[in-house]
DNA sequence: GCCCAGGAGTGCA
DNA sequence: TGCACTCATGGG
């Protein structure tokens, strides 16, 4: 099954190569995408983005298409900040994904102190480890690893992955998710989920920020990493040094587009726009 | 060899 | 509470 979609505001590359996924790679003429067991390609053909699935429902959500990014661009160039008009528009076709919880609190505290290709390499030998085998147009897949196939694998396992020091906080914490569950984090305001996430074992605020964002919706988040961290003074002129209150200041000027406008900011000035 | 990467945990004042 | 130190690992 196919769909289309008008490309003006659904650009595969921005919404793939800005930060928020990590299980993806250039196929034909886009790029194949993965979601726990689930598969799609992607690709624009002329003013069209298309996307490829057994399960265009699933992939429709996932890449947010009930909503209007065109409002969010407008909204993000009314700051008047430089960066942050170039980015909007250059990366105009970027969107917020929703992802899947448990992928994303693994996957970010795998994150931590870590670059963007070698984490990649990290959540792709772990799926492979611990996943199960699929397919989709003749690409060999794996689904990401359930929680209880994580906590049985063991801080070895992990290590040998090459997660590094971060080997006990996924030991750790899976083993917790298996014990109790996700479902307590459910229905919470964005500030009362970011508390209960800091209580597992390799999840700080910047971590916690993205999980809040990605997994579960909270487009209020602003996580601050060390390429915000240069946004903020470059770029708004701050002298805050605590990573926690320069995400205040970001989240209190933005409200509820602060996690679009940090996905702006944060992509654009990785291409250095 | 150095510095950096979507940082967080720990110990100590 | 604040702050320095430490933690694997691969790329540039």
């Amino acid at each position: 099954m196919k769909t289309d979609y008008d490309a003006e505001y659904f650009n595969p590359e921005h919404v793939l190569e800005c930060g928020q996924i990590f299980r993806f790679s250039p196929f034909k003429e886009g790029y194949f995408v993965i979601s726990c067991d689930k598969a799609c390609y992607v690709y624009t053909d002329g003013v069209k983005t298309v996307v490829e699935s057994d399960d265009c429902e699933y992939f429709h959500d996932f890449f947010d298409m009930r909503r209007d990014y065109s409002e969010i661009v407008k909204r993000a160039k009314t700051h008047n900040i430089p960066l942050l008009t170039r980015s909007s528009e250059v990366c105009k076709g970027l969107r917020l994904l929703n992802q899947d919880k448990e992928e994303m609190l693994y996957s970010f505290i795998i994150s931590q102190n870590n670059n963007i290709p070698r984490i990649k390499g990290i959540i792709s030998r772990i799926c492979e480890g611990l996943g199960e085998k699929r397919d989709y147009l003749g690409v060999q897949y794996h689904s990401f690893p359930s929680t209880p196939a994580l906590a049985s694998a063991g801080r070895e396992f992990f290590r040998e992955a090459g997660c590094g020091y971060r080997d006990i906080y996924l030991a750790e914490t899976s083993a917790r998710v298996a014990s109790e569950g996700l479902s307590r984090l459910d229905n919470l305001s964005a500030g009362e989920l970011k508390k209960e996430l800091l209580s597992y074992k390799g999840i700080g605020g910047k971590v916690a920020d993205c999980i809040a964002l990605f997994g579960f919706g909270k487009r209020n988040s602003f996580p601050v990493d060390t390429w915000l961290e240069k946004v903020y003074k470059e770029d708004f002129g701050g002298t805050l040094t605590d990573r926690a209150k320069i995400t205040d200041y970001f989240t209190e000027l933005f409200g509820d587009d602060a996690g679009y406008v940090q996905q702006y900011l944060f992509y654009g000035k990785r291409l250095n726009l």
